[in-house]
Formats: C-alpha cells, structure tokens, sequence
DNA sequence: TCTTCCGTTCTGTATTGCCGAACACCGTTC
DNA sequence: GAACGGTGTTCGGCAATACAGAACGGAAGA
C-alpha cells in the first residue's frame, strides 16, 4: 500500500508484509486462506513465502490447521536491534533506576522531528500493563514525553507539527486548542518536566523530562508512566524532580549539554 | 547455511540473510560491497533488496557512503511478538516485582525439549548489564534457568541432552562431567531452585526455579542474575525462595500445578 | 454419505529478480 | 594534476523462479 521507490524486490516486500499482517492479527493465529485473501495472492505463493518465514523463525506454525503466529526470530532481532541502539544502551540502566525508586514503567522517547518515538521501556512491579507499541511516531500532544519534546522547538516548529498532525482528542482531558497547548509549552519550559494527566488514556498520568546532545539539541525524552491511584504516594512535583534528575543524568552520560532556554 | 526444506521463496531467503547479517554485524553498520560480498550476491542484487528492507524499516540506511543499521521496524515487530506471547504477557509482571524486591536482572526461559530458550527479560537497577541474547537455545548446563529445567527432565531426556549439545567449559567453574551434572540436578531437586555460580560467565552468578503447566508438566524457568559482589546483600538461600515464591506464582497464573517429584 | 472447506502439491508461463558491465563519484597517490 | 583503486549507482538481457490456477486429499459438518 505505502509503496516506496525505486528499484525494491517485490517478493520481499510481500513477505514483510505478512509478517506485518500476522504480528498485527489476532492472538490466536492467522490460517493460510485468511492471510491470502489478506494480501490478495494465490494460496500456493503465500504458503512458500510462509514457509520461509517459519525456516527463519520470523513465523512459527501451530498446529492443527496451520495457524501462523509471530516466532520468536522477530524477539531475537528486537533484542539485538536495540542492543545495536547506543542511545538505548545509555537509557537503559538509567530507566531501570528510575523504575526502582518510583515503582513506575518508564520509557524513552527520540526526537523525531517533533513526534516521540518511543524506543525502549522498562515495566515497573505494578500489574497494570502499557501496551504502547515502540518504534513508530506518536502523537506528541497526549503524551508527557511529546510535550517535553515540543516545548523545545521553535514556535514555528511547534506550529508545523499541529498543522500537520492535528491536535486530534483522546479523552476529555486532551489538549485540541493550539493557544492552550502553547501555553503548557511555557509552564513546561518553567518547571522543567512535562505531564499527561489522563490526556492520553483515562486512569494513567505521566511525568516526562528532556534530554539533550553534544551541541544542546533536545534528542529525546523519558517519560514515567503510572496509574492515577498511585499518584497520591508520589507526589507529581517529587517526581518531576527525580524524572529531571535521570533524564539530567542521561544527558551527562551521552556527553550532551543542557542549555537554559528563556521562556522568551 | 542451515537450508531449510521444500517449497520456499529464494529471494525472501536471501532478505532475511541481509537482516541476520547486519544485525549481528558491527556496531557502525556495514557498506553495501561488504554485505554483498558477506552473502556472496551481486551489489546490484543486494542493494535492491536493501532498499526493501530500509522501505520497511528493517534496516536504516546512514549518510555518507551509506552503511547499513539495524532499523526501528525490528524493536515495534520484537515488542508487538511479545505482547502477543501468552506465557511473556503473563511473566513480565512477575518478572518486574521480582526485579524490584531482589534489584537483580530477571529472565524467563521456555523449555524447549531441554534447552531454556530465554524470551524475557527485565533489568534491574544495576550498572552491569548481561548481553544475554532472547529467543535462541541456550546451553542448559551453565545457566540456572537450564539447570533447573534439566532437574525436571528424566534420566534418559537428560541423557540425551548431554549427548547432543556436549557439557562444554564456558568457565572453570563449568560443570563437565556428566555425573556431577547429575549429582547436581538431584540437589536441585531436594532443595527446589537452581544456581549458577560462575559457570557461565566470570563474576556472574544466577538463580532460577522452574513453573509448571496444568498437566505438571515443566514449561520453564525464571532466574535473578547479578554480579557475585551483590551476593553478600542478598543471600542465597533468601533469593532461592524468592525466586521459587514467584514462579509459583507464575505456575498459578497460568492455571498450572507443581508435581511433587521424588529424587529416585 | 455427501458436501464443503481447507491445506497441500503440481505444472506451465511469463514475470522479475539476478548478474555483469558500464557509469559516476570520492579519496589517494604518484 | 592526472591516474588510480575504491566506492555506490544505473542499465539492459537472459533465464531462473516466483506466481497463479487447477487438481488432489483429508477433515469436519450436515
């Protein structure tokens, strides 16, 4: 569908396209004559491409009547696509202190553009679950990630990003006017942190922080994320200290500088 | 190498080899006449299938001269595998409150027909971490996890094990010969958790217990790691219930049910 | 039992992915 | 400054091969 350039190998891209098609399916597995009416093809090509797939360990099949599910080959590359990630080789440790001493799931988002990229994430003890995908583009106006991000940018940058991505609601708490958003942006730009409170989901808050590269651009941000009930033992202002503090931290140890920006 | 079976699609092979290639390749990344001449193609062959998986975001393309990267698509396909992983959804949890009440990193490893298979993992708050790679048979005998699932095996599985992977030395502490492997898994059995006290890596010592389904039947294990300089916090014996504790839990949660199994 | 659906196999066709050569580009080196 | 080895890229042409469609076999349901 969002078909590229130039010269690309068509099967290829068929074959990536289910593994797509199945890592999206449901949980219990896609058989054959689903996925191939899916993708439009004929059964027997879509079964040697599967075939493939499974060799490889990106699918695996499970029987009876084959259903193809996500195979661990797609864990193992994940884990070593991010071990490859300096960025998230410096983050991690650092998420996991900060998971310890607040007892919430943090994450780590890069700059892309404006747009949080969340790339790694660290669970905390808590049985509520996040399943925020990582590695795709997210809306930066309900996240407390996205906002630390867009309170670094330019105003003209901060309106290029509305413009293009639109202030789209997501509860009743999420910010849909751009003068409202802009003035967050100045009192994130006065207390250093930013927050998500059930802007993004109902029930969850967030408390996020920048960090920045050698010549002060802002590369990313971590986010500490928890159920709203658990807000009481930590305070937000406690925690937005100690979110600066680790994200303060990772900038250090990614020999960045934090420049002081005036609120202008 | 390792060739598959019947009817499978050449070209997507070859895609997939690109991708195993440069994520275990270097750091930097790889130019394109080095991974064409790695896989033996043409560069013009190569270079088409690359820019199918930068298209999917596979792999990433970085200016100048362009070398080749590991891409995001790898990290979202690997955390999405996971979410939709049943036994992953049901640990991590687990994993996460063990991890905060031992502050050791905890992993969890399938049984796959002897070989713990670890598919999970969760950082403690630590400086050192273990490059442990997730989704491959691992060696059974130099891993708590391993040795623990071993203990659940019968004589002539275990057998059979030995027989085919070979007790290899990682470490002087490795275990070698087959009837101290043995005297060592009656041992585990009696005392209900398993240890690795540098056998697989120097200063690194581990714990793990194993979990049932519901027909008893050991599904796998779950094991704190740290450095052997933490030992002296945190005692053996207290983290060996510690970590029984909670992989009885994950046993419950799953709806499975622990055999009491005489030594023999 | 008959029917229907699914997964699998097979064979022919033409699509298309591959190779090799030629081109363009940069950095060295003589 | 020009010639060189080293890149990444583009371009035809051949044939390998990936695809579609029909036929087979088995299982489940009516």
């Amino acid at each position: 569908m969002t078909e590229g350039s130039s010269t690309t190998v068509g099967s290829v891209a068929r074959a990536l396209d289910l593994v797509e098609l199945i890592v999206g399916g449901p949980d219990a597995g896609m058989p054959l004559s689903e996925i191939a009416k899916a993708v439009g093809g004929s059964k027997s090509a879509v079964l040697a491409t599967l075939r493939t797939l499974v060799d490889f360990g990106y699918l695996r099949a499970v029987e009876p009547g084959p259903k193809y599910l996500p195979g661990m080959m797609l864990i193992r590359l994940g884990d070593l696509a991010a071990a490859h990630d300096p960025l998230i080789a410096v983050a991690r440790p650092i998420l996991a202190q900060l998971s310890a001493k607040s007892g919430l799931t943090i994450r780590v988002a890069r700059n892309d553009g404006g747009y949080p990229v969340f790339i790694d994430r660290v669970d905390g003890p808590g049985f509520v679950r996040f399943h925020t995908p990582l590695g795709i583009r997210e809306l930066p106006h309900v996240s407390s990630a996205g906002k630390a991000i867009l309170a670094e940018l330019s105003d003209s940058e901060v309106d290029a990003v509305i413009r293009e991505c639109g202030l789209v609601s997501r509860t009743k708490n999420s910010i849909t006017k751009a003068s409202e958003l802009k003035k967050e942006l100045v009192h994130i730009r006065n207390v250093g942190f930013a927050t998500d409170d059930e802007e993004d989901a109902q029930g969850i808050f967030c408390v996020g922080a920048t960090f920045f590269d050698h010549f002060g651009k802002c590369i990313g941000a971590i986010s500490a994320t928890g159920v709203k009930t658990d807000l009481s033992e930590i305070q937000v202002a406690n925690l937005g200290k100690l979110v600066i503090k680790h994200a303060d931290q990772l900038t250090k140890e990614l020999h960045g500088r934090k420049i002081r920006r005036n609120t202008q």
